[in-house]
RNA sequence: GCCGAAAUGGCUCAGUUGGUAGAGCAAUUCAUUCGUAAUGAAUAGGUCCCCGGUUCGAGUCCGGGUUUCGGCUCCA
């Protein structure tokens, strides 16, 4: 007998080699058909793994993020089944669960492609699959057996993961027909899984390495309910309504046009309001913090950034130099600010008492990123940079490195973002020859960093190998509407500028020393966080009017009675729409089919309504309270106000 | 850059086996001045992304390019 021990603390006893199928079963048959995997000792296990000694049991169910990889990763062998079925001949690479359903890279075969029109067949085959209730069968095999197995397949992808793996180690999973090289767990069997959807297809290279084979991946997600599934796909439906570049064009926001040039957004003027805001709201906080404003030119000459080590990483990679007619001299569009900057501080011989030095810039800069990586606002080629640079002696690092955190946060929440990530990027202690810098400074960097993240309490994910080429930094991710993660606002430590640039103080000492410094874009792009800052906030209400007269009032379905009510409030104070109206008018009164059809509404009114108590009425006439009409202005002064006072720290 | 999909009035989309383009909304004009999820009538608006090719004839078929979308790779 072994003793199994329960989350609650209780303690029961079973016959060796019990698995969790049966615990479940002895405990009840309702957990027994909800489980899908169990977690013994902290690993995951299949329910049908025979438990041999002791241990702590806990069983997963469709809520623990385990249980549902374990059933999605279960949905894939099923998907790869399928297509072994449809596709003789077809060869599997890997195919994981991820944070919404999961995906496999096969390769079809030469000429054979899968395409969304095949995806019902697939869909079909997996039903089929799924009713002959085949067992999901675990085995051990040493690794000689797993290779002759697999290349005697013709699965050269799969020989090649075996390869990396330890003899002893290596276990397969069987249903029907197919087998995998797979490390588990899985569901009992194929009948778990109820509902089936194959998503899209797309390319992917062979271990994410571009120079190896392009496979095909096939995203698809399962459900143990019809209902979840349908639900899903409403609710992919609706993210797509938030989408800010649906919403950039519907409210006239920005614009691409193809005569200009792919990933070179246009502002219109509805979006420039909303970006100046953006601007003056970060302006007003950096003056809070003694940075100083400078300007810089769209270009530097080449030799700038062949100082900054620039040229010699990205030079073939970015647009070519512009030459002067007669000279030939040549200059590139900035891709960056801090080689400007490092020249700012150059110009004049600086003492320990002029630090730290701020300098910050609304930077534009131009990158050239490859075609099919464009995106929207989030991923363009030119854009600006709500850049500063920190010049600091060694011992002021970290505490400028929390300065900046306090402005990020302070962002952060008056925009409402509780959603972020931060990601403190190291860099991959076994590939050095990627960065440049010295390891010393390196690892003063790399400590700073972590130790002010410690200090604020911030919740990090380190990640190795990310780092900038010239030293780590710390970065704010949010998701957008679909749930993709962007950066947005970055921090980052360079010991290795001040080097390049020969930068100098005078200290106390009355000796030379090398200035530090700090790269921070809060926003990151003002084009990205325009468009995360729509998806965020998007269906949302209220969102916010500003000074500038510009509301932007997001209409969703479900808030679609309330914001009615605003509006028609609102038109009371002769709100406007169409500033842009061609009969030099300001513009014309809101009319009802305009609320009507189009989902989010910005509004430009007349500056009385600030601050004007509205009440929101349901359609009916039901009243359903009252909404202050903040003024943008207003709660930036709030928060900034609240953030300087000295009882209330910042975060 | 790579794999796949797409591109038709300002917007959202129809367009059947190749036979010289349609709708709804928006716009404009007139009437209406409250109509609380579409006030009425009329008008105007399109090199069917571009360049070639096949054909008597191409929005439709073929080739090349551009842009966009979903991913991959990249992201100073």
């Amino acid at each position: 007998m072994i003793k199994i021990t329960f989350p609650d603390g209780s303690v029961r006893e079973y016959g060796k080699g019990v698995t969790g199928i049966e615990i479940a079963n002895s405990i009840s048959p309702r957990l027994a058909q909800e489980a899908l995997a169990a977690s013994v000792d902290g690993a995951t296990w299949d329910l049908t793994r025979p438990i041999e000694h002791d241990a702590f049991v806990r069983l997963l169910k469709w809520e623990d993020e385990e249980g549902k990889h374990a059933y999605w990763h279960s949905s894939a062998h099923l998907m790869a089944e399928a297509l072994q079925e449809l596709y003789p001949g077809i060869k599997f690479g890997i195919g994981p669960a991820i944070e919404n359903g999961f995906y496999y890279d096969v390769d079809p075969g030469e000429g054979v492609t899968i395409k969304e029109a095949d995806f019902p067949a697939i869909e079909k085959k997996m039903t089929e699959l799924i009713a002959a209730k085949e067992d999901i069968v675990r085995k051990s095999i040493s690794k000689a057996g797993a290779v002759s197995m697999f290349s005697g397949r013709n699965e050269n992808y799969k020989v090649e993961l075996i390869n990396e793996l330890e003899d002893g180690a290596i276990t397969t999973y069987t249903q029907g027909r197919f087998t995998d090289l797979c490390r588990g767990p899985h569901l009992p069997n194929t009948s778990y899984i109820k509902a089936v959807k194959v998503l899209s297809s797309a390319g992917a290279y062979w271990r994410g390495d571009e120079k190896r084979p392009q496979l095909t991946r096939l995203y698809g997600i399962t459900f143990p309910k019809k209902k979840m599934l349908d639900e899903y796909l409403v609710m992919l439906e609706e993210a797509k309504k938030r989408d800010h570049r649906k919403i950039g064009k519907e409210l006239q926001l920005f614009h691409f046009s193809q005569t200009v040039g792919a990933g070179l957004p246009l502002w219109l003027p509805k979006g420039t309001q909303l970006r100046l805001r953006l601007e003056d709201f970060l302006k007003k906080i950096q003056r809070e913090f003694d940075y100083e404003q400078v300007i810089t030119p769209h270009i530097g000459h080449k030799q700038l950034y062949v100082t900054s080590g620039h040229y010699a990483k990205y030079g073939k990679d970015s647009f070519q130099p512009i030459k002067t007619p007669e000279e030939g001299e040549e200059f590139l569009l900035k891709p960056m600010n801090c080689p400007h900057h490092c020249e700012i501080y150059k110009a004049f011989p600086r003492s320990y008492k002029d630090l730290p030095l701020r300098l910050a810039e609304f930077g534009t800069v131009y990158r050239y990123e490859q075609s099919g990586e464009l995106h929207g606002l989030t991923r363009v080629r030119g854009f600006t940079q709500d850049d500063a640079h920190i010049f600091c002696t060694p011992d002021q690092v970290k505490d400028e490195f929390l300065k900046v955190m306090d402005i990020i946060f302070i962002i952060f929440n008056a925009l409402n973002f509780e959603n972020f990530e931060a990601q403190i990027s190291l860099r991959d202690p076994d590939d050095k020859e990627k960065y440049i810098g010295s390891d010393e400074n390196w690892e003063k960097a790399e400590q700073a960093i972590i130790e002010a993240c410690e200090e604020t309490g911030l919740k990090t994910k380190v990640e190795l190998g990310e780092a900038a080429f010239y030293g780590p930094k710390l970065d704010f991710m949010v998701k957008d509407a679909l749930g993709r993660r962007w950066q947005l606002g970055t921090i980052q430590v360079d010991y290795n500028l001040p080097e390049r640039f020969g930068l100098e103080y005078t200290g106390a000492d009355n000796r030379k020393h090398r200035p530090v410094m700090i790269h921070r874009a809060p926003f990151g792009s003002m084009e990205r966080f325009v468009a995360v800052l729509i998806e965020h906030t998007a269906g949302k209400f209220p969102l916010w009017l500003t000074p500038t007269q510009v509301a932007v009032l997001p209409v969703s379905e479900k808030f679609n009675d309330y914001a009615f009510g605003v509006v028609r409030e609102l038109k009371k104070f002769d709100i406007r729409a169409e500033v842009d109206d061609r009969n030099e008018k300001v513009g014309r009164k809101i009319r009802d089919n305009e609320l009507k059809r189009i989902p989010y509404l910005l509004i430009v009114g007349e500056k009385e309504m600030e601050n004007e108590e509205v009440s929101v009425r349901k359609q009916g006439g039901e009243d359903k309270g009252s909404v202050k009409l903040r003024t943008f202005a207003e709660e930036i002064s709030r928060e900034v106000e609240e953030m300087m006072s000295p009882e209330k720290p910042g975060r």
